[in-house]
DNA sequence: TCAGAATGCGACTAATTCGTCAGGTTGACC
DNA sequence: GGTCAACCTGACGAATTAGTCGCATTCTGA
């Protein structure tokens, strides 16, 4: 590293043709390899570069950095699921309590694919965690979760709502993470959504009783 | 590095001199202090060595490698949660939600106290997660809250009580974490460590008041 | 007092890493 | 075919890092 710099996101050059396209896409799935397969540790620019048959200085003709890359790894990841709980969310038909089981368990078996990829992810996001896109993309999914909420809790006051939320959405991605670094069967993912959904929902249920415990 | 090697825990020399027990501690001390000043990333042995004002080579006489540093960091920081927490969930005369509730919060506050340290150690923990040692204090935690689930569900089938526990003490961890990651005031503290023990009680009343949900 | 063990020192090696740059190659358009 | 921008290359510089080793210093026990 010769000089400290912002690990700044956007490509670095913007693509005209289409070898330059696909060369991106390249170094992106060769990334996503590497990261699988080497995890964040030996996850370098020369790796990655080798690993996409292409040159060391293609790969930063088009990204200004390491970090950058991992980000656009994050990034995709976050905009797949967010996309996937939206979809679950937005299903006005069903019983909210019906649609956070769904998503308990979609979310959880969405993380437990591709898990070496995500673990390593998640050990390099020391790496990318301070660019300020990070914050805006967990903060539109938290905004997604919060419009939820209002139907889940209808009688609750916005305060504890807003802590409600918070801490469904902290558990969910985070036990979520730690569930999904062990290799586990589809027969755990289920068992383990629908304990978490239980808890969830008893959760809910209790705050939708009483604003105060006995 | 010269050579591959495991990330071996024990001292790599046992002290017979008071000099050098001190300097152990001085060491330790010091990695504490870069960890939290400087972070994972730029945790390095020299780096360390130089604040304890103690050569890299005395160092290395007595830890094998750098991992060993941060391991035995956090092995400190485990035994320390461990013997809080098992002095709350002994106390018999309370009822188990209550000590579950004490539980939530003493072990926030705890989370709270040295957050930089302890998010650094955790960047760092794909450097020392792997050592046999770690997963066996995991463990003991572990055995220590479910010989309280027992109190908490007795009705409950074995595996019921296994996977709620597992729940709960992943949930308590993980999240503990995340919400240590940033600067917390005593207020916000107490209100999360409300929620989320209102949140293990509800699961815990519902899963008590019937095997079978509605 | 003094031999030998324990401890402390820090320059040094070997390796790895990020990122650049000067120059060669390919494609688009006329 | 010619021209120019877009694209690609990979050797290389600059920096950092983990861990070693030969030697100096301090302590202990007789």
């Amino acid at each position: 590293m010769t000089e400290r710099r912002k690990p700044g996101i956007s490509l670095r050059k913007q693509p005209k043709q289409a070898r330059s396209t696909e060369l991106i896409a390249v170094v992106l799935e060769a990334a996503a390899q590497v990261l699988a397969k080497e995890g964040a540790q030996r996850f370098t620019t020369a790796r990655v570069a080798e690993r996409a048959g292409v040159s060391i200085g293609s790969l930063y003709q088009y990204f200004p950095n390491k970090a950058a890359i991992l980000f656009r790894l994050q990034s995709d990841e976050w905009r797949q699921t967010t996309d996937l709980l939206g979809s679950i969310l937005g299903d006005v038909r069903r019983p909210p309590a019906d649609r956070l089981r769904r998503l308990v368990r979609a979310f959880l078996r969405s993380e437990c694919e591709e898990a070496a990829m995500r673990v390593a992810l998640n050990d390099a996001a020391p790496l990318y965690r301070d660019v300020p896109e990070a914050q805006e993309a967990k903060a539109a999914g938290r905004r997604m979760f919060q419009s939820f909420m209002v139907e889940a809790l209808p009688r609750a006051t916005g305060k504890t709502r807003a802590l409600a939320g918070s801490l469904i959405t902290t558990t969910l991605s985070t036990v979520g993470k730690d569930f999904s670094e062990s290799p586990r069967t589809p027969a755990e993912i289920d068992a383990y959504a629908r304990a978490m959904s239980d808890m969830f929902c008893a959760y809910l249920e209790a705050l939708n009783n009483g604003t105060r415990r006995p």
